[in-house]
DNA sequence: TCTGAGCCTTGATCTAGATCAAGTGTTTTT
DNA sequence: AAAAACACTTGATCTAGATCAAGGCTCAGA
């Protein structure tokens, strides 16, 4: 049950069986049937959410009412609006499940106690927002230096289980490109 | 000479006149001529670097040898190349100062003495680093939301202060686009 | 005080990718 | 099992912004 969110914690961390059942302990486990929100634009994003199981994307909405998808998390990732998590501030992002999907959620009260107890803990997230930041910026850097089908390509040789479980249609909003274009290049790559 | 650093420290946590003083004892002064280079890709970026007066850029330069501007930084502002002074990597990024120009440096060495020395600092780099990601989360939205001439006006408006002081060919690459194009975005605006 | 490099603008042209439109296959829902 | 909604493809057209080219301005350094 709980297994692979410990395998997750000790990739970056070292903790005590101990430690690991206090973690557990302020967890709630809860499931999402597919096409549901796990968070609408305009709320408050309290909680950090670990895929235990399924997939789940998050996105943007611009002023035209176009989607932008900016995360997409299959099992043993954290999902979140991290902005909203950290600023306090309303989300920007829905989250909404791509399959029926089962994550454990990790509320924004129950970290901070959490700290107090498992210090540990402070160097798990301090690394989780330094990738998070990492991977922005490496987003950033692509989206500017490379042209479509080369996005593309370093998707589909970094994340090709994406191809396999996600729409086109929302590879396409990720890789900041139209439908049509990815076909497109599909078709001629 | 060291009031502004204080002052901006004091922004993000409390401070007492001890605590500070031993941030200043790390801390090195040094200066840059206008169009030397504080940091080169391919360098180890094992620094922070605080503002004191003057001006600087990083950018980086891809594949077709064509420099993006990531970050403009005038006084009483951090710059570093936070990717590579988190994990350690190369930098990708090069780091020129645009005026002459007065900075104080931080280096990671001193960074974890301190953290030990004043505890109080831990909040001020989780402070900074989230605020790091969450500017970085911000461009990338307004990047795939606007086009040209609205990210310029954003800018125009929170930044009016880049606009007196650093070319437009620079302030065309951190929006994105060419100088020609900024250019006529000003002329018809 | 001169000079050359860098900066800015304007015009002409080109192109990657968007948009619009339609048709087909495939899941989901009823 | 039928209907509806969704996903994907292909073609035709359009456009924001890039690229190429050239001229004038300004300001730092000799």
């Amino acid at each position: 049950m709980y297994e692979q969110l410990r395998k997750n914690l000790e990739e970056k961390i070292t903790i005590t069986d101990d430690e690991f059942l206090k973690v557990v302990q302020n967890i709630r486990k809860t499931t999402l049937k597919r096409k549901k929100d796990l968070l609408r634009k305009g709320d408050h994003c309290d909680f950090i959410a670990f895929v235990n199981e399924g997939c789940l994307r998050s996105y943007s909405i611009d002023d035209r009412d176009s989607e932008h998808v900016i995360q997409i998390a299959l099992e043993n990732n954290w999902i979140s609006d991290l902005r909203s998590f950290i600023t306090g501030d309303k989300a920007e992002l829905t989250i909404e499940a791509l399959e029926n999907t089962e994550i454990l959620v990790l509320n924004k009260s129950c970290v901070d106690t959490l700290l107090q107890e498992v210090p540990v803990l402070e160097k798990f997230f301090r690394v989780l927002y330094g990738n998070a930041y990492v991977a922005t910026v490496d987003r950033i850097q692509w989206n500017i230096s490379y042209p479509a089908a080369e996005r593309y390509e370093l998707l589909l040789q970094n994340h090709p289980e994406y191809f396999q479980r996600v729409p086109l249609i929302h590879i396409a909003s990720y890789l900041g490109m139209t439908p049509e274009n990815l076909s497109r290049i599909r078709k001629n790559g």
